[in-house]
DNA sequence: TATAACTTGTTATAATATAACACTTAAATG
DNA sequence: CATTTAAGTGTTATATTATAACAAGTTATA
């Protein structure tokens, strides 16, 4: 399976340095005031390099927050099969690279007997942490 | 497990009606163009019952689309455990109700071997309509 | 009937995201 | 290497989605 270079354009540089630097989900107008330092001054330039991320594998999108997060796993070539646990005390959201689980999401066929090439998963629940 | 009774108030009937007769996910602001005919005006009256709706049981939210969606089990008691499938062309979506599925994802442990009460999933592909 | 819990109505505003257009830079092609 | 095509950028304005805050009405029940 052929992969394009993604190489990543000054704008999606910046994005995804203040997103890894972030210590969980990141929002994407807190992303805007702090890349305003950069020279970044409106909505769709932020917008617009997220996307790209997100297509090249660099970011995930956490849907039930609208906030993004850095891919946490180096192999992570595409942004198509997703999992995440989201404590709902602390907010914290961890990627969960699972392999028994990718196995049996990817292969998991509907009542009509078709499969998933793509699916975003999250589990809600209280971390370690919080429990303690 | 006790359960409430979860009558439901004037307003979550209303807004419940228009979720049910949709062929598909429909958004709060359709909801509420469509609700002004039953004296509903303003967006947190629709809000307030479809959060009200979700914790019920009675409808979803499909986090990927902001939309919202009548649910297909008449055993669902609760929104804590769902999954559907998206079509990326047509943007249908249907509830997945799989037992092997729903056991698997309840059963699932993570790497710190915690389980989760919760979860969403949302599988993305081709319906089989539009592959034909 | 008092009172607590829930529900409603309303205005305003916050938070999230995209459209549209002009312009610049990088890459691919002959 | 000149051309032209594609990708990226900057900018303004606006669309879309959602909540805060508060006043008042309704229902359940102690």
């Amino acid at each position: 399976m052929k992969m394009k270079l993604q190489k990543l354009s000054k704008n999606e540089k910046v994005v995804l340095e203040v997103v890894k630097k972030s210590t969980g989900p990141i929002k994407a107008y807190t992303i805007l005031s702090d890349v305003k330092k950069n020279g970044l001054k409106a909505p769709p330039q932020v917008y617009r390099a997220l996307d790209k991320l997100i297509k090249k594998g660099k970011i995930h999108r956490i849907e039930s927050k609208n906030a993004y997060l850095d891919c946490q796993n180096s192999k992570c070539k595409t942004s198509s099969r997703t999992a995440f646990s989201i404590c709902q005390k602390c907010e914290k959201v961890t990627e969960i690279l699972n392999t028994k689980l990718s196995k049996f999401l990817s292969s998991f066929k509907d009542d009509a007997g078709e499969e998933y090439q793509k699916y975003n998963l999250e589990f809600y629940g209280i971390c370690k942490k919080c429990k303690s």
